[in-house]
DNA sequence: CCAGACGTTGTT
DNA sequence: GTCTGG
DNA sequence: CCAGACGTTGTT
DNA sequence: GTCTGG
């Protein structure tokens, strides 16, 4: 799965993703967890940057806890679960980030990675997001990132992994079009092995927070 | 028709 | 053990 | 995801 | 909002 990941200190993040409202306020996370609010990228006409909160919470959620634990959808059945469904054909959006945690269980043990893609720092997640009022009216946005099996490269770690989006899929997976099937496995099918990388860090990443560069440093030995 | 659920993960 | 908070 | 908290009643 | 179960 992925349940905590980094949008570290990097330039060129407003080319990178083509956003037009290059003002936003940019602060560099290390260690961003779930129900934090992070930026997340949109696309009405244009891309923009816009502050959202981790853990879905449908539009018609009574309470906004419910998207406590709805920080990932599986892409195995996005396209069918009620909750998600009705998402997939206009509320697509992309998470920004430098790199994604996961810890290895071995026994009792668990050792936390930092998972990379090779090349560019920044890449972008597979996400879905919704609006939702509270009582009083008042908005909040909210997202999920989409999950799916582990490739050769991640089972080392873990079973699962977020759906890293192959940067010329990115426009096509911001635009309102609808998705057919085909189009839809292509995309949030698991990013190449051979594009990947990980190393691992600081057991101290676990304490979100600990929001610091340190978290995302090399400890020991490469993988 | 209305009522009630709507989710993931890992572990058991 | 299980729930809540970040 | 992990870390950290987790509770009522009546009586003093 | 939308789907499933009764």
């Amino acid at each position: 799965m992925c349940g905590r990941f980094a949008l570290a200190a990097v330039s060129g993040f407003y080319s990178r993703f083509h956003v037009s409202n290059v003002d936003f306020r940019l602060d560099p996370r290390y260690n961003i967890a779930p129900t934090q609010t992070v930026p997340v990228i949109v696309n009405g006409g244009e891309n923009k940057v816009v502050p959202m909160r981790w853990g879905l919470i449908p539009v018609w959620a009574k309470a906004e806890d419910i998207g406590d634990r709805l920080i990932n959808a599986r892409a195995e059945t996005v396209a069918t679960k009620p909750i998600f469904k009705r998402l997939l054909g206009s509320r697509r959006c992309i998470v920004p980030t430098t790199g994604f945690y996961e810890w290895k269980k071995e026994g009792s043990s668990k050792t936390p990675y930092y998972i990379r893609t090779k090349g560019e720092e920044l890449f972008g997640l597979a996400g879905l997001y919704d609006r939702w009022r509270d009582k009083e009216g008042n908005e909040t946005l909210s997202f999920t990132i989409i999950t799916t099996e582990a490739n050769s490269f991640m089972s080392k770690i873990h079973n699962r992994m977020p759906v890293i989006l192959r940067e010329e899929h990115e426009p096509f997976w911001l635009g309102k079009d609808a998705l057919t099937e085909k189009q839809l496995r292509r995309v949030l099918s698991p990013y190449p092995s051979s594009g990947m990388r990980a190393h691992e860090v600081m057991k101290a990443v676990g304490n979100p927070k600990l929001d610091r560069p340190e978290v995302t440093r090399p400890l020991g030995k490469q993988s």
